[in-house]
DNA sequence: AATGAATGAGCGTTCATTCAT
DNA sequence: AATGAATGAACGCTCATTCAT
């Protein structure tokens, strides 16, 4: 029950927003009452929270196995995360999609503990990058922390208009910001 | 007044959000009633269209303005663009970050009429990459749409980290935006 | 302008009722002010009160003028005042019909005032049916004042349905109503 | 509960009208708060949609008893229609005036619904007048649909002013609105 | 584990009225 | 004679939350 009202949740707040989305709505779709919500979660914040925190740590917890895998040279971690992130775009849109927009509702506290995870992850990509250029692969001359945002805003982006069923496939898609992220728009004969 | 109330809404729809600030909010902080402000607006959402309609526009007239330089090159043209989302960060962030965020509250008609002009801005952007193409500037191999939603996402999510206060100033920004898009993080020489 | 407001207000407080028309909708549909219409009622309340007025004085001054007229008999008076009622539900529908629904909303004093020429009206209705009693032309085991409540329910329920476009010429409504009242029902053989 | 918004909402709907009373008039009389009766009901119209499908059913059941009555001649079945109104106007006063009274104040929707109920009502007292009119008891120079709309006024007026514990006792009433009906006013002598 | 009833605070909106100009 | 700006009280309605059962 506690899954299914948290999936309906996800459903509805990505639907409606946060807090467009009543209680009421939840449970009227799971043809439940308010008491049972109340049951499972203290607060209609902590059900956000819930939220949260299960899309973070995962996402988190994946972008560490990259990392942490020392076969693939920075180049490569960089594309893995990328592919990492278009993926989850298509398993996880909704909750993505809320992630993005509805952090304002979560109680400071809340706030605090998810932007360390958040910061973490950026700070891996910043750490990756930086490597690149240590070993002489990425140029040296561009702030690294910047990158790691400029990476971001590119993959992160897409959750606003990207559909996997349209003309290009996630695969390509990883391509293209792989491609324009390490060689840029320009032709080599300029 | 009308303007006043214009600028505490922004103020507040950027710190709380939109549906969870209350015209009661804005009201109590300008010291007047709830009465004067629908004197001067049909609905709270009517607010919000004006502030869509104020931004949006005046960032169409600059683009416009950018792209009917004929003495610019695609590849300068591409810059001013970024230089002047940047510029548009510092000097709107607030509105900006309504802009990004709270469309889901506009009413149907509303959305469409913002939609339009947001195509517009990407559709020039699109545009502005395909002449560079053909003039053989930028390569051809990258699809020139998605292009136009990458160097959106890269700009865009400017809005939500970078403060122009920092140690980057904004001219710089311009400066590593430009070059990460034309030429890459990758070192020539590899 | 007095007279102005005054007849868009007959037309939209009988089109929507009293409470729900407000002075605003008066106003937007003559493209005038609120304050012009403060500028010749004191309150919304002595607005309608002057509709009351006007309406059921020239009522009482039209019966008035039938049962001065000693040319009539008592039976033919009755005839007159029912076809003066349906000439007026003709001629002044909307203000009767707000007359009938509307009295709620005056204030305790112009009710009674209201009332008191009301009253005179039925009063007068009564007398003719007495006079025509002790004439012997009408039966006298029916008490008069029902009866005088018995013709203005008969007449004045007709603002609910009639309209005199249909089949049925305002004459032949009042020969109708006058046959009715006067013999009834039952076949004569019977 | 339920039971008890719909009795006060009637007395207060009866003295004050239904747009003059506020849901917070309701509920303070009976010592709950607005949430409650919102549980009960969807809408402030929806409550009065209540009380008019309530009202109008129960008098057509009745009404349809009579005709049903085979043992009754026409002229008894529209005496016993007579008595039917006047005893409702005894039982159920401050409902039916405010169905007389109200019904613009349903959406569109549910006036259609009671207006469908209400001309069957109407329908059926011109069918007993018209049965009345084949078997030569009822004079057949009189259209039937008027008489209903004339036997409809004559009593559905009385809710306006009469009181069952004034010196006319219901019985005497009927009595009275009967043998006007049916034999007028005149005498048989003149 | 879940329901049903109730609360209380707040929200967007309306509107009669006032008043300086 | 009329306007434009503002008020303040009320209204219908929503909703997160509580709690006895």
């Amino acid at each position: 029950m506690k899954e299914k009202i948290i999936e309906k949740a996800i459903e509805l707040f990505e639907k409606k927003g946060f807090s467009t989305t009543s209680i009421q709505d939840i449970v009227d779709e799971l043809g439940v009452t308010k008491g049972s919500f109340y049951y499972y979660f203290s607060s209609k914040e902590q059900l956000l929270m819930d939220i949260y925190n299960e899309y973070i740590t995962n996402l988190l917890d994946r972008q560490t196995k990259i990392i942490a895998n020392k076969t693939l040279s920075p180049k490569e971690q960089l594309i893995e995360i990328i592919r990492l992130l278009i993926d989850d775009l298509i398993e996880n849109g909704p909750r993505a999609r809320i992630y993005f927009r509805e952090m304002r509702h979560l109680s400071e506290n809340h706030i605090n503990t998810i932007k360390k995870i958040r910061k973490q992850f950026r700070k891996n990509i910043e750490m990756v990058i930086r490597t690149g250029e240590e070993q002489g692969v990425f140029k040296n001359q561009l702030p690294a922390d910047i990158l790691a945002f400029a990476l971001l805003g590119l993959t992160n982006w897409s959750y606003n208009w990207y559909t996997p069923a349209g003309e290009i496939p996630p695969d390509q898609l990883v391509k293209i910001y792989s491609e324009l992220l390490l060689t840029g728009l320009l032709d080599k004969d300029h």
